[in-house]
DNA sequence: TTGCGATTGTAATCACTTTCACAATTATAA
DNA sequence: TTATAATTGTGAAAGTGATTACAATCGCAA
């Protein structure tokens, strides 16, 4: 093990590792090479065997990885073997899709409360999920000690959102409005821009020798 | 200009500085600098000038670049130059929420058939946009010439509708379903995976001597 | 017309990531 | 017990991407 910068791509890829490992395990799989856990992935066994070299020597040379060790290893690595709370901040047509998307628990994100400002969806419940007023961010999310949240409101309020979710205490946010937001040097943000996707596969399209697989 | 490999994330970051030009051409600037282009990105001039270098030399020395002109000359190279019809599959709420999606119509994109499965919601008009019986898709999306689709359908249901695009001609797939999808060699596929934006960032808040901005 | 500050495009260098290739280890069968 | 096939972990090489630094060019003011 060492103990030097991991490639983001490297990260990424243990997301595919373990969802891969799952499905093993799902089908009783006790161990498994590098090279069929790179199998479906678009990726070298040996690259498999430097990713996870990074964090640990998790296999045993002629044998391979226990499906189930590796599976809480990698877990760990992420940070994935506790339950996260999330807050989602904007219960509009994006906002209600992600309450219901699946795969959330599978990670161990829980989304537990969710934010508006409209008054007919304030005191709802949607999914198990309470619907608050914006008003109560601060106060709800101190006392849930909630660090990751979700913007999905409207990009004229998505600054306002930000600052609001960072002063208290968010360290992570996803966000889903299609512009800059400013926040502290010490909160990660992760923008999704949709637009922005499509526009990847059509420069892609338009200059068809060169790929644009992602499987992640 | 040069007719080498373009970097993945040179393409991305074309998108960002189209979005910066828009600003500065609503504002009525007429030329502009790497420097200033980078302002906000997190990203060098030099970066700004060696990505747009390998389309061609869009700038001017001592003065800098033309606004309107780049703009077009970014579009053109993302082949945003000319509008895009795309497919919908799948108008559950994810589906519908990108049927409202603002920014899609400003990079040229264009939802102009959504199909499910639902005789519920099949014949109804949404956002202008008609819900077809999905048993049309192939027959529509050829005689339409459709060449990009979005797959916002159960998991259970994205390989096969994953199958029947690739049949109907289309080339480029954004696919939300968490799941692989097989598709031939000629066709792009690029996959949102919401659960694993967030557990990226679980990752960087675990290991939070690490960065994990992304602007894109 | 000349000189100067601003700015690009890119060659060269530096940094990072992936691939290669093989010694070390393990299980198993003879 | 020994030989063999399977498989990991990793140093070194190759490949890719980012940064540096500067010659070349431009507009403008004197």
């Amino acid at each position: 093990m060492k103990k030097i910068q991991v490639p983001k791509e490297s990260v990424k890829r243990l997301f595919l590792y373990l969802r891969n490992l799952n499905y093993l395990a799902q089908e009783g799989r006790e161990t498994i090479s590098s090279d069929k856990l790179a199998q479906d992935i678009y990726v070298s066994a040996a690259q498999v065997r430097k990713d996870l070299s990074y964090f640990g020597d998790f296999g045993r040379k002629g044998v391979g990885y226990n499906v189930q060790s590796l599976i809480s290893d990698i877990k760990s690595v992420l940070g994935l073997d506790k339950k996260w709370l999330v807050a989602l901040v904007g219960v509009g047509r994006l906002g209600s899709a992600l309450l219901n998307y699946p795969g959330l628990e599978e990670l161990g994100f829980q989304i537990s409360v969710a934010f508006d400002i409209d008054p007919k969806k304030i005191g709802k419940t949607y999914r198990e999920v309470k619907i608050k007023d914006s008003s109560q961010i601060e106060k709800i999310i101190k006392k849930e000690k909630i660090k990751i949240a979700i913007i999905t409101v409207p990009v004229s309020a998505a600054q306002k959102t930000a600052d609001v979710l960072t002063k208290a205490g968010i360290k992570g946010i996803l966000n889903f409005s299609p512009k800059y937001l400013t926040i502290p040097e010490n909160v990660k943000i992760k923008t999704v821009n949709i637009a922005i996707e499509l526009g990847n596969l059509a420069y892609y399209l338009t200059h068809s020798e060169s790929e644009a697989r992602s499987f992640i």
